[in-house]
DNA sequence: CCGTGATATTGATCTGCATCAAGCCCTTAA
DNA sequence: TTAAGGGCTTGATGCAGATCAATATCACGG
């Protein structure tokens, strides 16, 4: 079923202000982020509402404003496949927008989540006279397919072990040397489900890490002693 | 204006009506066709060269003239998971593209083959003044999102039989009940490694598809005996 | 016609990860 | 303060699919 929106409290002047830094629109003028801006909706999506379910027909894109959405695929009895874990300034749907198709997965707010909803048509208005915009989502929807690669790849030929280290040093930004400190940003057993792991498995492999002296976790909080090390860490 | 070609068996008028053929091009004026189809690079790929290997830069998109071409990941020790098995008329490279990142796979021709290279250039100039193309590849982007979305949940969510049987239903056409006939598009190790399965392990699933009465298996030809029956296998 | 090397099948065994089952440790709310 | 429930850990056991190994089968060049 739908999923219900509360009534928009219309502010165009801060919609207008957000869409205006994203990388999506950076470069559109300001007749037309006020075009896009009206036909824009906010959403209030309290911690555990379903926003969208798979089936559900595309009627445009969302773009978090705050708060923490989690995308994922719905498996038989209830358990599920998460394949996104998405912030802050992070949108979802534009590939579906564009093929006519339901959605795939499901989405759900992690935390009280506050969005916006940009129509289907208002950004088809635009692209036809805005190249500009074409090329700045050929480049987001470019840049999805890669970072679907890598996880295909990960998923793949990589162990359960190699995958938490390779999220752990994604989470660190992947530069540099040294020891580094880090944050998960959300419950072990969602960021299992992303992994590809059981929340006992990653449990488990954490510990192990913990126990060879690589990392050391507390609760949220995990500190890596030597990331060097754990790259090259193996089994 | 259609004179300089590389290879010596060039023919451009060919080149030029094939590729207003594609779906990509398809809609492009005569004038557009032709500016792409003079930078483009008729290349011959006898079977088991490698087109392309992760790292190299993406200098344009490759189309199948004809032929078969495999798109893989390479593993450690020589072992590869197969991404991709692409025949006449599929085309690879769009994301990496406009990402300006090497590529992530190697492509590699299964039989002799012959493709199209068109350069990254080309499209780009014809893309800042036609909204058609851009709409094209915006597409043509998004499915294959979509496609990889169904894959992943095929890895992550289904058994090894689930995806031999989604694999040789979606080789029928998906469509229609009753019996159906089939040809497996190349050797079977390929196909098991698409399926992210073992060539043994899935040689093992086909075999007991056809001990239940399911299909039955000849080389490379497959009958499914009742389509119904075999979607709604399980185990 | 045979030999050599890819491709396939089949069997025996192993293992990474899942499943099932307690118990623990936090919250939040009464 | 306690109770109750969600998240997390830890242990015991099970299984889908991998790995290792031994033939078969086929394709092709000489």
């Amino acid at each position: 079923m739908q999923a219900e929106y509360p009534m928009p409290r219309a502010r165009p002047f801060k919609v207008a202000s957000f869409l205006a830094n994203l990388p999506l629109f950076r470069e559109l003028d300001r007749n037309e982020i006020n075009r896009i801006a009206a036909t824009t909706l906010q959403i209030e999506a309290p911690r555990g509402s379903v926003l969208l379910r798979r089936g559900d027909p595309c009627t445009g894109i969302h773009i978090i404003i705050y708060g923490q959405v989690k995308l994922s695929l719905q498996a038989a009895q209830g358990d599920e496949k998460v394949m996104e874990i998405l912030g802050e300034g992070q949108s979802f749907g534009e590939a579906v927008m564009f093929l006519e198709k339901p959605y795939l997965v499901t989405a759900e707010a992690l935390v009280d989540t506050k969005l916006l909803h940009v129509a289907r048509d208002a950004i088809f208005a635009e692209l036809d006279h805005d190249p500009e915009l074409a090329r700045r989502l050929i480049a987001s929807l470019s840049l999805r397919v890669h970072q679907m690669v890598r996880d295909l790849e990960s998923y793949t030929l990589q162990s359960g072990t190699q995958r938490v280290i390779g999220y752990l040093l994604s989470l660190t930004g992947d530069t540099g040397t040294g020891s580094a400190r880090l944050e998960l940003p959300t419950r072990k057993n969602i960021i299992s489900s992303r992994l590809n792991l059981t929340h006992e498995h990653f449990s488990r492999i954490l510990h192990s890490l913990d126990a060879a002296g690589l990392i050391s976790v507390h609760s949220q909080q995990i500190s890596i002693a030597d990331v060097e090390k754990l790259r090259a860490h193996n089994g």
